[in-house]
RNA sequence: GCUGGUGUGGCGGAACGGCAGACGCACAGGACUUAAAAUCCUGAGAGGGCAACUUCGUGUGGGUUCAAGUCCCACCACCAGCACCA
């Protein structure tokens, strides 16, 4: 077999013809949309992206057998740091570069053999894609979901641009490498935030692995509460400010012995006059601000702050005064960005305390001499509040509820609901993104675009850095940057940032139901009929923050009319990685990296296709290597030569029983994207059939179908040859139900639990039926000589056990 | 630390509470061959026995059940995500 030829032969006849073509509006047939997460334009396929593209394609190939109008599209996700470095490091265009990278990726996914709908490829750094992202981000803008902001940013001064966290890991450039700091600039912000319950809602209802869904809720990290309002006082005993405070452990008020406030709060500077140490506090600010947040959000590191002296607060449920400290430990973007601290009861009370001598006040029973007792520990004890006035005594439980009504009743407190999850950070000081349809006029300030102007296409340009202030490259394209405001016609600058990697993707599977309209981002009736996706596979690494901002993006359209539904994705699949032989993710750059396109040289994309996903499940990682790799090649050449083994038309006796159980097994294994399993049942099947030597037309019909959507290439040249027409018109076989269930099984029969012998059951036997024909087997008969029968379990087609004394 | 997941032969991995180790690789023996490769057949979890057979076996320790890799409790190890979130 010369498995070059033939896939040569296929691949050029698919790519011509186009059967994979998606219809809108099918007249008969039901919708399927699978989606694998588009290339990231940066080079050639590696392993890791046939560990999503092929479960999905044998999918989608199984779908349409099926009967279904299967939507399979393709993409590239190109704007972002792979063109933007490559046109750094070698002077390279990234337009060019995209076009190139989009070419790779489009070939060697045809080299796959990948069913994808080729005529609805996009690419999110295309004019007339990014239009429509543009056109998105103006909406948020116009129902005020998107605002400038100064913010704290990660900064890389060597770049001189700013960092997402994601760039930033480890508070190192990803680029260059060094110390990332904390600078304060103009930023973009979509308010994500204000979606968190929604997107919880959708969190709930995506059909994904518990673990991916957690880290989504943990992300969002929904917490109930109370916030207080603490009165501050000066020396005098004068209110001069309150300061609101959020806590989950209420029930600790009458241990708290200081207040920590985020050293950047403003409300410091408001009492400013009456603070006595503001040159110690400014100095501390100082120190903070240059740490980077990572450095100071590493637990490794000792608690440091400084005490605001001239200035306390009053426990509202006592009238204890407190001190007041600012420390960094203190998050100012979480809650109110102020702590009661309870040392007795927070570990990082605790240790704030101690460095600082505070005292300490024990509320809830427990053993707080080496660490704090913490909710983790006495909540599930349920233990008993001690030093609380009137609630002394009570349980946890009830003291909780009944303090935080004493506080509310008191005019103090409310409850509150508080996520850690920010709004989106949504710009960066890069060339390669796509530019904000803003015009920053010096009257009117930030000004949208009309509709009409949209596109707004990044201009040409030389110089791909920003400059020695870290304004982005496009700054420096003069022409394009000056401009006038559309709202007063004055001279005015466009918004010279872009937007990140992120914002293409978001929403991406939308535009492949229409990608060519001009109109909008996609025909409304058109997503109505195609709904969401009803099945999305793609790696996990970046799959907490892109499913999240998916949905964002989702819920507003969804909410401004312009999508018909609230949900992205139906069902969403994270693979496992593809590792090397020392366990390490394989990548590019891992150096035991093994091209798939190499693989596919040597042994041919059916092959590749199926030996890759017979090292493991799906969801699992898997360690790439070329054993077993003959096991597959044999299975292949065994398929190949089921050619000359035909004999006879319809389903023979013989196989009925094998042909349905396959098509059974099969069919739940594609649903559930289980190829390995599917593999395993494939070459059950063949290895009966050379036993017997024998195949029947129909049988190797149903076979070749079956075995289709992992072998594309070769099933359809056996096809042809032996049946004259083209697999890709037929129709999944059926089976009938009474096929599955053998006239007679053997089971196992057991005594005391214990297997003694083995009988042949027919399987209509009744309980009686089946326990008489145990008993006359003679090793039965035997052991259960002289004894007594107390219990017979009779589970049909599986085991008989008889408990004997 | 918190959350979620995983733990099965020499290896990759299978097992609706019902014969653990399917399927494949590697391995051993045999057939074919001058020989090798390829192919085909056979064997094999570990220990013991010439044998029929037998004991032990799914990270560890308990439990539920006629029956546990699977369910429950406690613990250990590894992987992933989050991590000073009040």
């Amino acid at each position: 077999m010369d498995f070059k030829s033939i896939e040569k032969k296929w691949q050029d006849k698919w790519y011509k013809e186009n059967p994979f073509k998606a219809v809108d509006f099918h007249p008969t047939k039901p919708k399927f949309y699978v989606l694998y997460e588009f290339f990231n334009i940066s080079g050639n396929l590696h392993m890791g992206h046939l560990k999503g593209t092929v479960p999905a394609d044998a999918l989608a190939r199984y779908k349409r057998f099926k009967g279904f109008n299967v939507l399979f599209p393709i993409g590239g996700d190109a704007f972002g740091l792979p063109a933007e470095n490559a046109a750094i490091k070698t002077g390279i265009n990234p337009r060019d570069f995209v076009e190139k990278g989009m070419k790779t990726v489009l070939d060697q996914s045809k080299r796959l053999g990948l069913s994808f709908d080729f005529d609805r490829t996009i690419c999110t750094s295309d004019p007339d894609y990014y239009k429509w992202t543009q056109w998105i981000f103006l909406q948020l803008f116009n129902h005020g979901k998107a605002y400038k902001e100064k913010a704290k940013v990660n900064y890389c001064p060597k770049c001189n641009t700013v960092l997402s966290n994601e760039d930033s890991q480890g508070g190192k450039c990803d680029r260059c490498g060094s110390d990332v700091i904390q600078e304060e600039r103009q930023s973009w912000f979509l308010k994500m935030r204000e979606y968190s319950d929604k997107l919880l809602g959708n969190v709930d209802r995506i059909q994904m692995a518990e673990n991916l869904k957690e880290a989504q809720r943990n992300w969002i990290g929904r917490s109930e509460g109370t916030e207080i309002v603490f009165d501050i006082y000066n020396k005098k005993g004068e209110t001069v400010g309150k300061l609101p405070i959020y806590t989950t452990c209420v029930e600790t008020v009458y241990g708290i012995t200081f207040v920590a406030i985020a050293p950047e709060k403003e409300l410091l500077d408001k009492i400013k006059g009456n603070i006595s140490n503001w040159k110690e506090i400014e100095e501390y600010r100082k120190k903070t601000a240059l740490r980077s947040e990572f450095d100071r959000l590493s637990d490794q590191k000792e608690k440091t702050g400084c005490k605001v002296e001239g200035v306390y607060v009053v426990n509202p449920v006592n009238n204890r005064k407190v001190d007041v400290y600012i420390a960094d430990f203190v998050l100012a973007n979480y809650a109110t960005g102020a702590v009661m601290a309870v040392p007795s009861h927070d570990q990082r009370d605790y240790e704030f305390a101690k460095k600082f001598k505070i005292p300490f006040i024990q509320v809830i029973e427990g053993d707080t001499t080496k660490n704090a007792v913490e909710k983790g520990e006495y909540l599930p004890k349920n233990s008993r509040l001690i030093n609380s006035a009137e609630f002394t005594g009570m349980t946890v439980k009830e003291a909780k509820a009944k303090i935080a009504e004493k506080l509310i009743n008191m005019g103090v407190a409310s409850k509150k609901v508080n996520y850690k999850m920010t709004d989106w950070a949504f710009n960066r000081q890069r060339y390669w993104g796509e530019p904000f349809p803003i015009v920053i006029c010096p009257h009117c300030g930030e000004v949208a675009l009309s509709e009409k102007d949209l596109p707004l296409v990044l201009p040409m340009v030389k110089d791909y850095l920003p400059d020695q202030k870290g304004n982005s490259p496009l700054s420096k394209a003069k022409e394009w940057v000056n401009c006038k405001c559309p709202k007063c016609g004055r001279d005015a600058k466009r918004e010279t940032d872009t937007m990140p990697n992120w914002a293409g993707s978001s929403w991406y599977w939308l535009r492949y139901i229409d990608p060519h309209n001009d109109k909008a981002l996609a025909d409304f009736e058109k997503l109505r009929y195609w709904g969401g996706v009803d099945v999305y596979t793609g790696g996990t690494e970046h799959i907490t923050r892109h499913v999240l901002y998916a949905f964002f993006w989702q819920n507003f359209l969804y909410e401004i009319g312009a999508v018909p539904t609230r949900d992205p994705f139906i069902r969403k699949m994270g693979s496992g990685l593809v590792l090397d032989s020392e366990g390490k993710k394989m990548s590019k750059s891992s150096a035991n990296g093994v091209s798939p396109m190499e693989v596919v040289d040597k042994y041919g994309a059916d092959v590749t296709r199926m030996h890759l996903h017979f090292l493991g499940g799906y969801e699992d990682n898997t360690p790439w290597t070329y054993d077993g790799i003959k096991g597959i090649t044999s299975f292949i050449d065994k398929v190949w030569s089921l050619q000359d083994i035909v004999k006879g038309d319809d389903i023979s006796n013989e196989h009925r029983f094998e042909l349905a159980s396959l098509n059974k097994k099969i069919s739940d294994d594609y649903e559930n994207l289980k190829l390995n399993t599917a593999i395993s049942a494939l070459m059950i099947f063949v290895k009966k059939i050379k036993e017997d030597n024998f195949i029947t037309k129909e049988e190797l019909k149903q076979f070749l179908i079956m075995l289709n959507p992992l072998a594309p290439h070769v099933t359809s040249e056996i096809f042809e040859r032996v049946f004259k027409s083209q697999i890709l018109d037929c129709t999944w076989p059926k089976y009938d139900e009474k096929d599955l269930v053998k006239a007679e099984v053997e089971i196992v029969v057991q005594i005391n639990s214990k297997i003694v012998s083995r009988v042949n059951i027919p399987t209509s036997a009744s309980k009686e039926e089946a326990l008489s024909i145990a008993k006359a087997d003679a090793k039965i008969a035997i052991s259960l000589e002289g004894k007594t029968i107390v219990k017979e379990i009779y589970v049909p087609a599986r085991i008989i056990n008889i408990i004997a004394k």
